[in-house]
DNA sequence: GTGATTGCAAACTTTTTGCATCCGA
DNA sequence: TCGGATGCAAAAAGTTTGCAATCAC
């Protein structure tokens, strides 16, 4: 479940910040949306839901308030917009890494989440190798998905590539 | 040495398309700054010093041909501009994958690169549980550099995170 | 009450597009 | 010659910023 509510705004007052309403939206629909890869378009739309008077800077400011909080990842799946989505371990000990990857299909755009955590082995080696300390990675594989692998063979053209 | 300007010239007749200065010198800046990720301002201004009668438009009409036709990588650093490299295997019968990952610094924004083969695995285990075909990846860790690292310590910050 | 937060509009940045002109084949 | 390619300027799209009004504490 990442935050509650109540830890959120516990940790903004231990920040100095203060708990109001949009911030506390914004989270929610976050949240609400786990499975989902939300621009802050698709943040502002909902949220305006319940409180039609929100503006989008606010939903830029919250957007880059929680990720200094680590408490929202952030994606760029290079269609233009960057987006956000609520950490999915930001509970424990792990630092804000998160373990899960993004299948990117060139053919009907679908995002699938992949889970993983093959990459800490490589991140071993990149210490000792380079010196580099890694905090945190993003890794995105663009291809094909099933679907469109066998809606395409169905179709007769010859799976290229 | 990825492409030749000739294999170049070669690829753009055998797609019906036209061999233009612009192409060969957006093709030759690139390829003359491999280890650097160049922005569409970059290569323009570099561009303009042998033909400074050249488009910004034409830059990102170039980049995007050359992405098409497989002889440049296109990454994001999250600074706001796109950014493009050529290809380092382009040669050989690859099919356009790079294994080429980037540790990025938190601290002073360096952008280092990283060889690295290990996710073919990954690429084959993803195959076979989701049926998802892998083209390309995109692997990116943050951090912190071992230059930033010593530097703090330096300063005697302790090495948080 | 006071300073942080918000909404609005304007500004900014990067990238794309329309169109007349130009140029390679 | 002729259609693709270019340069320019305008448009588009996403994000940030300045500022007065508002709200949480």
């Amino acid at each position: 479940m990442s935050v509650s509510q109540e830890e959120f705004k516990e940790l903004l007052k231990k920040k100095g910040l203060k708990v109001t309403n949009q911030r506390l939206l914004v989270l929610e629909v976050l949240a609400g949306h786990r499975d989902r890869h939300m621009t802050a378009e698709d943040i502002y739309e909902l949220v305006k839901e319940d409180y039609p008077e929100i503006g989008l800077a606010t939903i830029y400011r919250t957007v880059q308030l929680l990720l200094e909080m680590q408490l929202v990842d952030r994606i760029n799946l290079d269609d233009g917009c960057v987006r956000y989505e609520i950490g999915q371990d930001t509970d424990g000990d792990m630092c804000g890494k998160h373990h899960h990857h993004h299948l990117i299909c060139n053919t009907c755009g679908k995002v699938l989440p992949f889970k993983d955590d093959l990459l800490e082995e490589l991140e071993r080696h990149i210490e000792e190798e380079t010196g580099f300390h890694v905090v945190n990675h993003e890794l995105k594989f663009y291809g094909q998905c099933q679907e469109c692998r066998e809606k395409e063979n169905k179709n007769g053209k010859h799976t290229e590539v």
